[in-house]
DNA sequence: GATGAATGAGATTTCATTCAT
DNA sequence: TATGAATGAAATCTCATTCAT
């Protein structure tokens, strides 16, 4: 039921998507859905919680727990590649309607996303300490450097599954998942490896603000 | 009276924004609505393009003509950042609404973001050279790249934004643009760097001068 | 600017004809309408009254004054066929929409109505008189027997009108309305002159009632 | 459901007709009537079919199978008269709401008019050979004679329910069903039975045998 | 437990009509 | 005199939501 709803927010939106449709893809009648779920809003709370918790999970089930950071942050990347590829029609839910309907869902959007935000803080404090990290990195900076590194996976989330959607689909979208992965740690890797070492852009340049020598001109 | 409308599509959504509401917002009659701007879906395109054109011109307006390639990059940015946060309503709009509610409008969307894909594009080409570039980058990857940084710009933007709507406003605005702009440039220039300079990464670390690109294991 | 009216009237429907529509046919401000004609009622009332009098003068007209009954009914059939084939528009608002839109539109129609059925009975007294008519006709039966007599001019009028829509224009018309009003009288005069011979139809055949013996069988 | 619609059409006709008022009239609400008929225009569709298909049932059932033609025809105006004077709105619909709000709706009593005209095209072929008819009729001709009875029909009908509004009801309208067919016998028959002998009225009066019909001076 | 049948509230859109100039 | 600009009122249609069974 919760998937037919999933189908059917994606497709239409959540506003042009009636309980009609919904009860008739699920295949039961439409008071059995009020039974279940109270209302269209409680519906979809729970298809975003659900869908959220999903997405989450296969994020954190695909990392090497005792690898090292750059590794971890590579196999969260393909398993949330792989993920939003294989069910695109949930990723269209979170990304795109649970955050364009009104306050309530945009804030359960906001919490799987602080919780992935955390994933990534702490792989960037995992990484700054393997790196003997020179620098102290202030927190807000973290913060941003995260949401950035967030916002990035998910354009390219966007953009993988519109370039799917044009040619063929099943076993190329693994390896679509891995490329896109490998384009992510290669935009971000060095950036993040940058930061820990403690040198800061500045309109001047690049510059060491603090750290071992050695930073590129 | 499209200033209503924007505030309007803004805090309710491109459904739940009614025409009732936007009239009376704009402190006009529903009819005097329809008489310049013929539907909802014409307002709306109305929106989408005026604002797509404010955004580009003011990104295009920052941006300093001669400068280095970073240099424009981070003017480029700073005047991006500058008006989303100057204009959250419009912002929203285009990052939220818009892209979400039917083919037309996202086209619409997608053109504005092309253009931008092709300022940084056209960046990244710069630098490139400026830099003796020593690695050919594949179309695709400088695509993927740019899908990327327009992402991060794109989500570092809406979480300026929501700060700013918690804290105070005037002044700071200001001073988080280029806070902004500079977590972008420390946590993308570095990368760039690597990647014009031919690194990759890859499973196994990060490696100087690897195959042809996209072929990670 | 009635003309303007009876065009888009005919053309519309009295309810889809919009007074901008209207106003821009005749090539004036709707302002200027409202002044002339205070509102959509009156003016359909005075298309109305305009084109009634136009076809009952065109009817009135056509009589040969002192001839022999037939051929008066014969001349004015054939004033009232040119003229609603000249003018297709007027004849389908008076004939269509005038009497489908209220009451108050409908009560002008049936004064024209009237108006033709009295100059029919007039004929059929002339007619009777002429005969030496033997019996006296009832003033119901002749005003039932009037109303017949328009019902299928008009009748005659819509298919006619209807089948030189399909076919060529312009000469053909006028050979139209005679043959369409020598339908009429071979359908009609026969009739009449039985009537007036005082021969009634009865469920058991032809009877003579009244008068001179000589009836068809 | 249907029967407040045809009263409701008739009263106020097609366009000034509200679903609200159609629906308050059936004593239901409004969705219920868009949910059994999707549209306005499927509802009046579905009303013009319903009483076309009523009055053509009446006209059928009304006329005596082996009978002579007159009577055939005398016992077809006695139903059909009779079915218009019980059902006025239902008349009303049919001969003057739905041949004037539009092609597809004109289609439909078209339909119904051919049904009736075939009718009466028959009852002519049949009443001539009857006749031992001398003159062979021209298609055209008898075609053109069936719309002119037609109309004359519907006139009287209109006529009489007009009568019938001011006066009383009930029995009368019975007495008074049989008095038009019987005026349209009067004034028909007599027609049809010199047409059929092959007598044509020119402007010099009766002739018996003239050349080729419609070729009238 | 499950649903066919029904509705209240509200959406977009149109149009006859009027001022201020 | 003539009109550009504006609106009140009402139309068709949709949908989340609920009883009676």
């Amino acid at each position: 039921m919760l998937d037919a709803a999933v189908l059917t927010f994606a497709r239409r939106g959540y506003r042009a998507a009636s309980m009609d449709e919904i009860a008739e893809v699920a295949g039961v009648s439409k008071p059995l859905v009020y039974l279940y779920l109270n209302s269209k809003e409680d519906l979809f709370s729970a298809v975003i919680r659900r869908e959220s918790a999903a997405l989450v999970a296969a994020l954190t089930a695909a990392v090497e727990p005792g690898a090292a950071a750059d590794r971890r942050l590579w196999s969260g990347l393909k398993g949330f590649f792989s993920h939003t590829a294989e069910h695109p029609d949930s990723w269209a839910v979170l990304h795109q309607q649970a955050r364009t309907h009104g306050e309530p869902f945009a804030r359960e959007v906001a919490a799987m996303r602080a919780e992935i935000a955390e994933f990534v803080t702490d792989l960037i404090g995992a990484a700054a300490k393997e790196a003997g990290c020179a620098g102290e990195l202030a927190e807000r900076e973290v913060a941003g450097v995260a949401h950035a590194l967030i916002g990035a996976a998910e354009s390219l989330a966007e953009w993988a599954n519109a370039r799917t959607d044009e040619g063929a689909s099943g076993e190329w979208e693994h390896s679509s998942a891995k490329d896109t992965a490998a384009t992510m740690m290669n935009f971000a890797w060095a950036g993040l490896g940058r930061l820990m070492g403690g040198a800061r852009w500045t309109p001047g340049g690049l510059v060491d603000r603090v750290g071992p020598p050695g930073a590129v001109g």
